[in-house]
DNA sequence: GCTTGACTTCGAGCGCGCTCTAAGCGGCAA
DNA sequence: TTGCCGCTTAGAGCGCGCTCGAAGTCAAGC
């Protein structure tokens, strides 16, 4: 027997609702029904759920994800680009991470300054 | 002479219409003008700006940044309150730093199993 | 004097990523 | 049987952070 969409809800992080919008724009495939057509997902569908909220958390847009995804369910003569699509996301990733290390040094160094003002 | 607005643009990273949209809901103080009516930016609107831009680039939401514009024109009182702001602002940007970092493993993971796939 | 162009205000509009609603169905417990 | 609960669908609505548009003013150049 599947995983209710509760189920897939508490374990992946994402609302029973945007499990279903994520159904719908083609993030994820067409999920199995169960006899009264309820939603019955598998353990790799969380797995595929646990993927695509890494490449969300990271700042992928919802656009670029569905287009990965369509690759991914082209089979696996399109690894290539998916491994392009990746390197490139990573790239992102990277800046981002240096930028927001840039940006913790600011703060480090205002906060250290209302300190000793503060010590005055 | 003051900075024109599109100086102020330039320098900044933020479009015009920003620049007067931030004024608009206290991000910034009202900016002078010059004899024409046209806003005049000084240096030390510019350094605020930057600082602005370095809080909205770590994900600072804008009413949290309006509050902290807010205690700043209150005067030194203040400084205490701004502080923890800071404060907490950069744990939770520790935190994203953090989780990004460990995204970005799942990535190297999945673009060398890519690769390795590739290659047989 | 007239055009041009950059500025002004302020409200409307937009893109993204959900998030919710309405209306309906299926299964189970009292 | 009735009530209830959780699921279903498709489409509408929302919050955020801009972004744009319309209508008007002002200064400079021809």
């Amino acid at each position: 027997m599947g995983i209710t969409i509760q189920e897939a809800s508490r374990r992946s992080g994402l609302s029973a609702h945007t499990l279903r919008y994520y159904e719908r724009i083609g993030l994820i495939h067409e999920v199995e029904r169960d006899p009264s057509g309820h939603r019955a997902y598998t353990e790799a569908d969380l797995a595929w759920l646990d993927f695509l909220t890494r490449l969300r958390s990271t700042g992928m847009p919802i656009a670029d994800m569905c287009r990965y995804a369509e690759l991914r369910r082209r089979g696996p003569e399109t690894t290539a680009e998916r491994r392009r699509i990746l390197e490139a996301h990573r790239e992102r990733v990277r800046t981002r991470i240096a930028r927001l290390t840039e940006d913790l040094g600011i703060l480090d160094y205002k906060i250290d300054f209302y300190a000793t003002t503060e010590a005055r």
